[in-house]
DNA sequence: CTTGTCTATGCAACGAGTTGCATAGAGCAT
DNA sequence: ATGCTCTATGCAACTCGTTGCATAGACAAG
C-alpha cells in the first residue's frame, strides 16, 4: 500500500506525468520501489478521485500532450499521516536463495552461470549508483550547500550502494562455494 | 513465481503438512521468502493437482490428523526444469527508504523513532541467524561433514546474516542523518 | 465448565501487481 | 509507402498475496 505514498513523494520532489512517472520509477526511485506504468496510471486515477492530486493538461509540441499531475494539500497531509505510522521491516524475497538451496537437488555447478549473470548486473547497478553519487552529491560538478531533501536523498542512494556492495560480495561467497562442491562433489571417493 | 519453487525445496529437505510449512516460512526459509498459511495450502492444493507432490493422511495423537506432503519425481523434474531457466535479479522493495525520502516534506525527526524501530528489528534477526549459524554450522556441537545441501544452506544463511549486518550500518548513517538535519535544519538561521 | 492456546485445514473477498493488447501522433530510416 | 521507435494513455484479464473469518480436536489454567 506505499505505491501511493512512493507516487506523492516523487510528485513533491517534481511534478509530472504518468509517463514521467514510470521512467523514474525505472531509475531512481526504482531502485527501492519499482512499478509498471499500468499501475502507476490505476493508482493516479484513485489518487485523483481522492483529491491527492491536481492534474493540469499541458499541450506539447512534437508529441502528444500530457497530463501533469502535482500534489494537492490533502496529498499532503495523506503523506504526513502516512509517514507517522508506524511499518513492517521489509521481509526480502530472494529467489536466488531458494535456487541455492534447490541446487542441492540438482546439479550446483548447473547455477554458475546464473549466479554469474546476476553478479553482472548487480555489478552494473552500482556502477550506476556511484554515477549517479559523483554526479548528483559528491562530484566537483555537484550542488553545495545542506538542503535536507538532497541529504535524504543521499543517505537512501547510500543505502543502494551498500546493498549492492554487500550484495557483490556474497555472490562471490556463492560462487566459491559452488565451485568448491562441483570440484569435491565427494571427497570418500 | 517461486512458492511452488520454495516449497518443493522445503519438501525435499524435509516432508510436511501445510501447517509444518507455514512455520518453516516463519522461520529458516521465511528469511528470503515469506508466505501465509493461506498461500500455502492454497498453493499445495493446486501442487497436488499437478502431480508435482504426494499426500499421505497422517493420523496423530494428541492433535488433529494431517497431510503430509512430499515430492514426486513429476516435482522434481518441474524443479530442475525452474533451476536451468535464468531469474531475473531482484528488485529491491523498501518502504523504509520512500519514507525517508518523504520526511523531506514532513519532520524528519519525527522518523528517528520509527527507524530505530527497524534497526532493533533487524539486529535482533541478527542475533536470530548467528545463534542458528552457530547451532547448524560453526559451533561446537554441529554436525561435521562435507554435505552439499548443508554447505548450501550455509552459504545462503551467511547471505542473511550479511544483509542485516550491512542494513544496520545503513539504518546508523540514517539516523545519524537524521540527527545532524534534526540539530541543524537550516544553519543560516 | 468456560476460556484460551496450539495444531491443523480451509473458504471468501479483496487488493496488489503483471501481462497482453490497443490507440495515436511524431519522427526517422529504408 | 512501410515499418520502427518514442512519447503518452488506457482497458481487460489474470495471477499473486493479504485479511478476516470459520471449524475442530486436544489440552491447560482459572
Amino acid at each position: 500500500m506505499a505505491l501511493e505514498h512512493a507516487i506523492l513523494v516523487s510528485l513533491l520532489e517534481k511534478p509530472g506525468s504518468g509517463y514521467e512517472l514510470s521512467r523514474r520509477f525505472e531509475r531512481s526511485i526504482g531502485h527501492f520501489w519499482t512499478a509498471t506504468h499500468q499501475q502507476i496510471y490505476r493508482v493516479l486515477k484513485r489518487m485523483e478521485t481522492d483529491g491527492w492530486i491536481d492534474v493540469r493538461e499541458v499541450p506539447q509540441e512534437g508529441r502528444p500532450d500530457k497530463k501533469e499531475y502535482s500534489v494537492s494539500a490533502a496529498g499532503r497531509e495523506a503523506l504526513a499521516r502516512w509517514l507517522h505510522e508506524p511499518s513492517e521491516p521489509e521481509s526480502i524475497r530472494h529467489e536466488l536463495a531458494v535456487k541455492i538451496r534447490g541446487a542441492a537437488f540438482d546439479d550446483p555447478a548447473a547455477l554458475i552461470a546464473e549466479v554469474e549473470r546476476h553478479r553482472a548486473a548487480h555489478s552494473e547497478r552500482l556502477a550506476h549508483y556511484l554515477a549517479g553519487e559523483q554526479r548528483d552529491f559528491t562530484g566537483p560538478g555537484a550542488p553545495a550547500g545542506t538542503d535536507p531533501g538532497r541529504e535524504l536523498q543521499h543517505v537512501v542512494l547510500r543505502g543502494g550502494i551498500a546493498y549492492e556492495r554487500m550484495t557483490l560480495a556474497w555472490l562471490d561467497d556463492v560462487l566459491a562455494t559452488l565451485r568448491r562442491l562441483g570440484d569435491d562433489p565427494d571427497p570418500r571417493t
